[in-house]
This record gives structure tokens, sequence and C-alpha cells, in this order.
DNA sequence: TATGAATGAGTCTTCATTCAT
DNA sequence: CATGAATGAAGACTCATTCAT
């Protein structure tokens, strides 16, 4: 291994110690709230040292949708690649994404609450594909003719909004709400009751 | 008009004034964003002047959330004195519930999510019987024996999940969403349906 | 008593109200946090009235400082009359001081310390007569040749600085002195001591 | 001379360019007076700057405390070295405490009067150690059998409480004392042959 | 006499960012 | 690559004081 490569490499690792610091202090304290100098004595960093890997602190922010929309990507890959009914498949998928949201609060909330209120480059590149995934599964639900409804687009956007919904609420809740995994299973079968062809 | 009662309004309009600068600062450029400076610059008067209406800024966004969760009750509050049938009844305050948010998208985005965030005072006390009217409602539909399910909150719910789902991200959109009024009426659809007994 | 009269008197209680409050508040938080709302406030009156009695802030302090020095030298004047040993006299004279300083610590911190660093106007003033009373027993003392210095004002400035610091110091203590009355006694008998001719 | 060498003395005189700021300003304007932006614009930084190197306004307060008792308790330390007349030394030491208050009256000051109204960290270390060589000076002539008393802590608390008072008289003067050695001289002749054993 | 709304200057403090080294 | 000193602008908030009523 070079000198080039290991210089390659601890750069890397630097760049993920800061996101690292800065996706839990964004988190705990709030984006505001998380000052660069924070981050950097969290990782024992000088502040400037931080502008050698991030132009400023919103492009932080933006690694770190990035991120997150990989990650969830991912998740979602491997769902619909399954033969079986594609209802319970379409189920299955928005039960990993609420899942998703719960498992990795910092993650979700920074990237589809206070990030959408910045718009980071993420939004209009990388978040746009981790639609698709969702999209797809619709899609394999019209064509066996099991929905009461056809237009795949519509159908999507309408499901997204319920379980970003519930996600929001369940993460942040002070609402007393009832234990989360019945009504995380509630709301996924009025979704699925709700579009199934009668 | 006393000299009294012109001061209390004029007092009074002062207050009001600070507030819809407030609102629309909060939710265009974030609550930690909008300095009370800032404020007091819309309205041009001093900064020390906000501070003879307002104890500190907490109470400002507090003040809004307590106007929101009023102006929302109210407009609930018809809804289920309408005789006609239980889930067309619910349907129409969901949409309710919607189209407020959108006409208010300040005041909405900032109780709902915003606020969510800090906790204020205001979702202690006046928050939780905002609530009630979807309750009613699904109680009613219950009682009318039109539903697939019988535990009240837990599709109350479940279905203000989809609805707050639905609202913030059509307010706060980025995303290439098809016409608001067909996703809103796709999302209603598939909420009713999918607790209409069968 | 005719309206001239009541007027007068009432103007005058406000007067001692404004007073009381601000002595307390002037010692409880410090001259300088001790501000004008919170004077007003304690009084029941607004901020503005208080401009009514008071050119502004230092004046109040300088009417506290005159009041002290008032008190004090009522409380002096009584002890010369005494016809007994003259140096007892003037023990006991000393020994008031200090027991004033600490029965009235507000005052005494107030115009002897903290004003005495803003020099009001009442230190040029009435001030200076307060110390008389300390020279006259100075003075007797060595009219009846018992001191071991004849320079009167010498010795009474000397003696002066003795008690100042001790009252001072027991007001103020955080160090840990031995019991007052000893340490009271102790200082005493040491200046006493001190310029008794043997 | 490397270059690290030669940041930590540049590190280090800004340090004491602001205390030496401060410490002029805390006394002639007091310390709540004397704002961070003042010293700041004394020695031509911005007052971010200071915060670069002490925590808040407080510490730089500390800071001149425990200088203070450093100096202080430095310049005492030779004195009961002496073999001579125990009770000429005490007397030494106490000359040697007003003149430190005189030479160092913004030290002196901001020390024993201003923040001692505010129990610094300093006076609950370093503080104390100081008052030990009046102490043992104290201790010394006892031992030699030539005071009229014989508990230490009380000779050394009252001595203290004299000189204490002098140097403080003296420096914040506007009353119109005699010349200033002359009265040093009698405070000082007062206290010895106060505790001297006839 | 008393009010109370208003202000301008000020408080301490934090921050993202730059740049010489 | 990394530092760390420095800053200018801004943060929330307080205050003594004025003045029309």
């Amino acid at each position: 291994m070079g000198v080039h490569e290991r210089r390659a490499r601890q750069k890397e690792s630097v760049r993920e110690e800061i996101l690292d610091a800065a996706r839990t202090l964004f988190v705990k304290e709030g984006y505001e709230h998380a000052s660069i100098r924070k981050i950097a004595d969290k990782i024992e960093y000088s502040p400037g040292t931080i502008y050698l890997y991030f132009r400023d602190k919103a492009e932080i922010l933006d690694q770190i949708c990035q991120e997150t929309f990989a990650k969830l990507a991912q998740k979602q890959q491997a769902i619909n690649k399954d033969a079986s009914d594609p209802l319970e498949c379409l189920r299955r998928g928005l039960r990993t994404y609420v899942h998703f949201g719960i498992e990795n609060p910092n993650h979700y909330i920074l990237t589809f609450v206070q990030a959408k209120q910045k718009s980071t480059a993420a939004h209009s590149t990388t978040g746009g594909t981790c639609f698709d995934g969702l999209r797809r599964g619709v899609q394999r639900c019209i064509d066996s003719g099991r929905l009461n409804c056809t237009d795949t687009e519509e159908v999507a956007q309408a499901l997204w909004a319920g379980v970003h919904g519930l996600t929001t609420l369940l993460i942040t809740s002070d609402f007393p709400f009832i234990e989360h995994n019945r009504l995380i299973d509630r709301h996924l079968n009025i979704l699925i009751e709700g579009i199934r062809k009668k």
C-alpha cells in the first residue's frame, strides 16, 4: 500500500469521523445549535480542519442526507425481489420504511424533516431515486390487477404520505400514542385495505 | 370609546403585529434563524419593545401554537354536528384538517413540526383537546357499526398519522407531487376504504 | 389638614417606599443589578413615577447614603454625653459603630463600600460630619491625659480604619472568622490598649 | 527559539494584555460596568478573542484574584525568615501588607472588596493560604511570650481587620486623610502596642 | 401625579469562517 | 494536512430614561 493510498484512506476516515460527530450533534442539539467548533472538539481536530473536507456546514448536512438515502434505498432493494404476493410485498416495504425511521431517528428526522426545510442538494439528486422502490412495488400490484386504482404515481405518493406521517410522529412523539407496533400494524392495514380491489 | 379602550386595542394590535411577523419569519427561516431583531425590524419597532409583549422568544412560539390549536379546533367543531353518513362526515373532517394545513402553512408547520421538537407549553395544554374532534368522529362511525376495527383510539391515531404526513409533505414539498387535490382525494379515499367494514 | 399637606405627606410616603425598596434591592442584588424597573415593580408603581421623585438612579443611592449617615450620627451622639471614663466611652463608641454596621449591613456596605467607589454627593456633604463624634471622643481622652499620642486627627483616623475594616469583613465574610463577639472584643481591646498611655 | 515557543509566548502576552486591561477597567468602572467590549477595545482585539483566553467574565476576575494572592504571598514570605525581634517582624509584615495594597490598588480592591462580594473560586482555594503568613508571624510572637493574648487565630484576625480597613480607606479615599505614611505608622503602632505584653 | 409604551445603547456570549503558519 | 488565533456579525435579552397622555 503506497503512501498515496494510506493518505486517501486516512482522509476518508477523518471525513467519516466528522460525519459521525456531526450526525450525532445535529440531532442531539439540532442543526442550528450544533456548531462547527463542537463538532471539531468531539473528534479532537481544530475547526479549520473541517473546512478541508467540507465547503461549509450545509455541505455536511447534505452528505448526511445522501447517506440516509443510500441506506434507505439499500434496505428497500431486497424487498421487491421476493416473488410472493405483491400486496404483502408492498406492506413489507412500507413496514421496512417505518422501521428504518424508528431505528435511525437521527438520520430520518435530519433528512426528511429538518433538511427538507433547507432543500439540500441531496434532495434534488439522490433523494428522488429513493422513492423508486415504493413506486415499483405499487406497479407490481397494479400489474397483477389487485388494486382499486391504476395510477401508480398517485398511489405511491399517497402511501408515502401515510408512512412518512406515522414515522415522524412516532419518532418525535410527546403525544400519548398507543403501543407503537399495534399502531404501525393498524396504519399499514388501513393503507393496504384502502388500495385493495374488492 | 374611552382612552382606556383605545390603548387596549392598540396594544392588542401591536401584539398581533408581532405574532404575524414572527409566524412568517419562523417558517420562512426556521425558528432558530428568526431572530428577535429581525422580527422587530419587520414591524419597525425596537427589539426591546417585543419584550413588553412576550417574556421571551419561546413564549412567542407558544402563543402561535395556542392560536393554531384554537383555529383548528374551531374549524373542526362544526363537522360532527352534521347528521349525515358518519363515514362521509369523517372524510370531511380529515379533508378539513389537510386544507387547514395548506391554508395556514406557517401555523401548521410551526405547531406540528418545528414546535413539536421543542414541546411548548401549548402542546401539553390546549394541544391535546384538538385531537378530540377526530376521536369523536371515529367513535360515531364505530357506533354505527361501519368500521372494520372497534378501537377508537387506534383508528384515530392511525388516521391522524396519515393526514399529518400528507399535510407536511404538501406544504414543504420540493418533491414533484401530482396535482394536490387529486392526491388528497386519493389519500382520503385510501384511509376511508381502509377502515370501512366490507 | 389641607389638601396641600396631605399631598405633601403622600408624596413623602411614596418617596420612602422607593427608598425602602431600593435599599433592599441595592444590597440583595447589588447596585448595578437593581434596576429601576425592579424597584418600581416592588412598590407597584410604574418606572416613570420614580423619576418624579429622583433625578436618576444615582440620586437614590445618594439619598440612602444620607440616611445612613444620619442614623449613624444619631447613634453616636448619645455616647459622648456620658461622664464616665473617657477611654471606656471611646471604646463604647467604637463598639457602637461596629454594631451599627452589623445590624444595618445593607446601609453600611452601600454607603461605605459601594457608594465610596462612586463618590456620591452625600459623602462630600453629610458624610464628613459623621466622623465628628469619633473625633470628639478621642479629644476627650487626650484632654484627660490618657493617650500616648496627642494628635486627635491622627488617632481618630487610625481608629476609624480599624473598626471600618472589622465591620466590612464581618458583614461580607466568607472567611472562617472566630465567633464575632470575641473578635470584636479583641479588636477593640487592641485599639484601646494601643493608644493608652502606660 | 522554535515556532512553538514563540507562539506560546505570544499567547501568554495576549493573556496578560487582557488581564491588565481588565484589572484597570474593573477598578476604574467597577466589575459590573467594565464590559467585555470595553476590555476588547482597550487592547484592540475583537470581543470574541477574549473568549479564546477566558471562559467568561467571571474567570477573568478569578484569575486576577489568583494573581493577587500569589503576589501578596510572595511579598510576605521573606519577612518571617528574619531572626530579629518577632514583634518588629510582625510590624514589618503588616506594613508590607498595607504597602502592597497601596502599590497595587487595582489588584487589592478587586480581590478584597469587589470580588469578596462574589466569592470567586480563587478565594476558596489560593486565598486562604495567604493569611498563613500573618498567622505564623503572630504565632512567633506568642511563642516568645511577648503578647498579652495567646490565641493566635484571634489576634491574627483582629490585626488583619485593622490593616484591611486602613488599606481600603487609603486606596479609595476621598476623605481628607492626613499624610498617609504618618497615618500608617500610627495605625501600626496602635496595633502592635495593643497586643504587646506590658 | 402617574402611567406605560417605547427606545437606543448596551450586556455577555456564540458562531461560521478565514488565513498565516 | 492541520492548526489555532482572530474576527465581524449576530444571538437573546436588559436597562435607564423619556414623553405623550
